[in-house]
RNA sequence: GGAGAGGUGACGGAGUGGUCUAACGUGCAUGAUUGGAAAUCAUGUGUACUCGCAAGGGUACCGAGGGUUCGAAUCCCUCCCUCUCCGCCA
């Protein structure tokens, strides 16, 4: 039911009129797209509308006439036998538009959102431009190595017995396994909330409606994993639940910009994935999070989006990690955002780098879907907020980063002094 | 999970088949009045889509979806949510 409801992710009225910046958007993303049929949906589907709407207007009307007739008069008689037809034919009509109407929605949400100009182009990762570094990468210990090699590792995180007991990607954290994820969480939410977002602890499990609002429903149905009796999903990050906390609502222009950020475990089924990229803590199916959300004013939004990146990249910064910031080119930048930067750190036993944050502006696209609006002070309308998130942090590969990068020769690994206090020690231990 | 009562505009609340373009009240906005304010009076007060250069017009929306009917806020069905009581349970 909320699937076909009239929830769009660009605006109508930008695609009627000025298809060609869509067209551009399109190839900046290098995706394939038939906008030409969306345009051929759109104006059959307004000269059907008009039909109705007239046929309508005329029953209306009609009905209105009746109201002063006699109830058992002949000319009421009459009138109920004229008015049939009329009736019939809005039926038929009424038939014919849902599914062309069905069609133009559907070809609708085929239109990624327009990348924004300073979207480098590009067609793949490697076209992405790298927007600074931080930290060096040359120093390589000889004792650095792949944390998933670290002598005792399978202690502290236990993917063995987590595979027993749930499933491959469900590890367990054991003792200082436990304790610095822990830590790490805290310390995440802690720095956020100094920075200005009010922490928020959301549900873990969504309805559909919200899950489409953001865009996860339908394309990513398959990433989802799903409750059996009762249709939830479990979240593939805070950023769900909590863009939806204001879904179908407008918010007074006064509030803005809201800042917002939330820990939730994260669920993901990372169907498809194989190789290295999955030892460890690469990737896991569940993992902990801290999600950093903003809703701006769209006159404010790149500059919020800046801000919001420099707010994730201070963690990696005070935890003394080496980390780089992507921008990411067209071929790069997801579906539903204007741009995106992706923050990775350096991960010294792998030697490659990991992803840890992606920081997007969604512009006006995942408000329009959810419907959250604020009323212009200016015009006294409704408008679009814009939509800005980003990680802060991810804990798994952080705490990967953590491992390679510290190790020392005794076989435990240096926490970062920012660590301490949540810690209560200075080293972790394997033993 | 069981039983009962409900879901109407920013809010309260009427409306049980046709003039509902939803009464009335509160709030809000503008204007009048005032030295200023309160009170009072007047006017206005949603969202979305669509047609139109515009002025303006049309359609939809009374929790959601479907049905009956010439016509549905109102009748029927399904679902969701809230409240009360019972049961169960961290």
């Amino acid at each position: 039911m909320w699937l076909h409801t009239r929830r769009l992710m660009l605006d109508p009225k930008l695609v009627r009129e000025s298809p060609e910046l869509v067209r551009a958007a399109i190839a900046k993303k290098h995706l394939e797209v038939d906008l030409d049929a969306v345009l051929a949906f759109d104006t059959q589907w307004r000269a059907q509308l008009g039909e109705v709407e007239g046929l309508r207007a005329k029953q209306k009307s009609a009905n209105n006439e009746m109201a002063a007739l006699k109830k058992g008069s002949p000319e009421f008689a009459a009138k109920v036998q004229e008015m049939k037809g009329l009736s019939a034919q809005v039926k038929e009509k009424e038939a014919q538009l849902g599914p062309i109407e069905a069609q133009w929605r559907a070809g609708m949400l085929t239109l990624p959102n327009l990348p924004h100009a300073s979207v480098p182009e590009g067609r793949t990762p490697a076209q992405n431009v790298v927007h600074a570094t931080f930290g060096s990468t040359d120093a390589v210990s000889p004792l650095a190595r792949p944390h998933w090699d670290i002598p005792g590792f399978d202690r502290l995180f236990d993917f063995a017995r987590g595979a027993k007991v749930t499933g491959a990607g469900f590890p367990f954290y054991v003792g200082d396994g436990a304790r610095i994820v822990r830590s790490l969480i805290q310390f995440f939410l802690d720095e956020a909330g100094q920075a200005g977002y009010q922490e928020v602890n959301p549900p873990i499990v969504v309805n559909a409606a919200s899950a489409t609002a953001v865009g996860q429903l339908p394309d990513k149905e398959g990433q989802m994993y799903q409750t059996v009796e009762d249709q939830l999903y479990l979240v593939p990050t805070a950023e769900t639940p909590l863009t939806n906390f204001f879904r179908d609502e407008i918010l007074e222009e006064a509030v803005l910009p809201v800042y917002r950020c939330a820990y939730t475990p994260c669920f993901r089924r990372e169907a498809g994935s194989y190789g290295k990229d999955v030892r460890g803590l690469n990737r896991v199916h569940q993992f902990d999070k801290v999600e950093l959300l903003k809703w701006v004013h769209p006159s404010k939004s790149y500059d919020e989006l800046e801000t919001l990146r420099a707010h994730a990249e201070r963690l990696l910064q005070k935890l003394e990690l080496p980390y780089r910031v992507l921008l990411m080119c067209g071929g790069d930048t997801g579906f539903a955002q204007a741009k995106k930067y992706d923050l990775e750190v350096w991960a010294a036993g792998q030697k490659r780098w990991l992803e840890v944050s992606s920081c997007s502006n969604f512009e006006a696209f995942q408000a329009r879907r959810a419907q959250i609006r604020f009323r212009s002070k200016e015009t006294g309308r409704p408008e679009l907020v814009h939509t800005i998130n980003g990680s802060g942090l991810a804990v798994p590969r952080t705490l990967a980063a953590l491992l390679e990068n510290n190790l020392q020769a005794d076989g435990r690994v240096r926490l970062p002094a920012v660590l301490a206090p949540y810690f209560g020690r200075e080293t972790l231990s394997f033993g």
